[in-house]
DNA sequence: TTTGATCAATATGTAGGACAAAAAAATTTC
DNA sequence: GAAATTTTTTTGTCCTACATATTGATCAAA
């Protein structure tokens, strides 16, 4: 493991092309001059006369910078360092990836990882106007329970838990991983040949919010979720 | 929220620039064609033709995808499909940023959450051999407590655990956010004049993986992180 | 003096041409 | 037939030119 990454980090400094050393030159100087958000860079043929390059190389560099959203530019004000968001990033990283199979069965691990975890700051921070808010889908769901709907409400349940955690991040990082979960869970029932659902509904969920602890919520959970948990143990073989 | 993302969006558009466009046109088009890793792309001209821009252009929208390491361009060999690596992107994307004081409590309150929610994949997974891993870490601990140790330990002992899931996606997600633990732990030092720890040590941890339940080492996790988690119910005020 | 319109300056965005460099393919040479 | 050489091809880099939008200044009018 060691090996390899030693070897990768080699063969980029080797192949590196200009646009990514300038990247990388970006990047610390950026971090180096403490820029703060609003903050204008230099011109891109001053920056292509100091780095010693072609304004294209430089473009490339900024285009990328830019792109991830740590940068904005502008036709005349220049480019400027943008307010910084990982998630923005992590958006557009992840979004078209053509994912192997491997990668889609560790992403759907890792939202499983999500949904026991979550349980501690939630109660922490849940309030009523919360628990209103999951009263609302639970009720709507009683109604409908067609095929077409029951996802619909599996993501209005679950998304609703994480923007109860009061964090941005996490919540746009789950909804990152959504897709991944849809198409794994849709997988699975066409190989089951039926959607397969824990004992726990989401209604005895929200009661355990209601009148539980973390550890009793976190307990009906792990059963709500018992039938990807099997498959997850099912790899193990 | 909703109509800020709105205006955010037809700003996107109304501003776009060809290199964005191009950029989107080429993530659909490989999606669309379903290539397969190591597949060829046409070449930068073909596809300046083809999208009725300047290869300049084309060679931005490349440089992008390029660098979230979604395709691979050789001299003559002209430019590839890649392996899709979701978190090499990811790191791409995190390491430089200068992330804001909102963020970095984002991100370390969802390693909260992971470390929280990792056991029962932990216990689903666990080899005799990651038991004796383990053991080596904690052995080694106990003889060195000065400070500049204690973070390497604390760091070796939680990624092993990560590493045990056997989900490389997870591992390699964990290591990302480590700086911003490392970053956050230390502030909080400064802050508080001592490093606090939670009355669950390593070893006691070591004990419940070896003889307990996913429940009970979640416990003793809770208590061994109870002074991160003091601070996290503290930002409700 | 204030307001509005016009114009010049400027930095980014786009286009297109040229050549270097590497690597594969084709050709020649022994 | 193998090795050495040349050709071809495609990305990487540089350069020049111009379009475009926006800022700031200048000027005109009320």
């Amino acid at each position: 493991m060691r090996n390899e990454n030693l070897s990768k980090d080699i063969q980029r400094i080797e192949t590196a092309t200009m646009a990514d050393k300038v990247e990388l030159r970006l990047r610390e100087f950026l971090k180096k001059k403490a820029f703060k958000p609003g903050d204008a860079l230099p011109k891109e043929l001053e920056l292509a006369e100091a780095l010693n390059v072609s304004r294209n190389v430089v473009r490339e560099a900024l285009s990328r910078l830019r792109m991830l959203g740590m940068i904005e530019s502008k036709k005349k004000r220049g480019t400027i360092l943008a307010e910084p968001d990982v998630m923005g990033g992590f958006e557009r990283v992840m979004d078209p990836l053509i994912l192997d199979q491997k990668t889609l069965q560790d992403l759907f691990e890792l939202r499983l990882v999500l949904e026991m975890g979550l349980a501690d700051i939630l109660f922490a921070r849940i309030t009523n106007k919360d628990i209103e808010g999951l009263e609302r889908i639970v009720d709507k769901e009683v109604n409908k329970i067609q095929q077409p709907f029951r996802v619909k409400f599996e993501i209005d349940f679950h998304s609703k838990l994480y923007q109860m955690t009061g964090n941005d991040t996490f919540l746009r990082f789950q909804n990152i991983l959504l897709p991944v979960f849809e198409y794994v869970v849709k997988e699975e029932q066409l190989l089951t040949g039926k959607a397969k659902v824990g004992k726990v509904t989401h209604r005895d969920l929200l009661e355990l919010i209601k009148k539980g602890k973390p550890e009793d919520f976190r307990r009906g959970m792990k059963e709500h979720l018992s039938p990807h948990f099997a498959r997850v143990n099912k790899r193990l073989m």
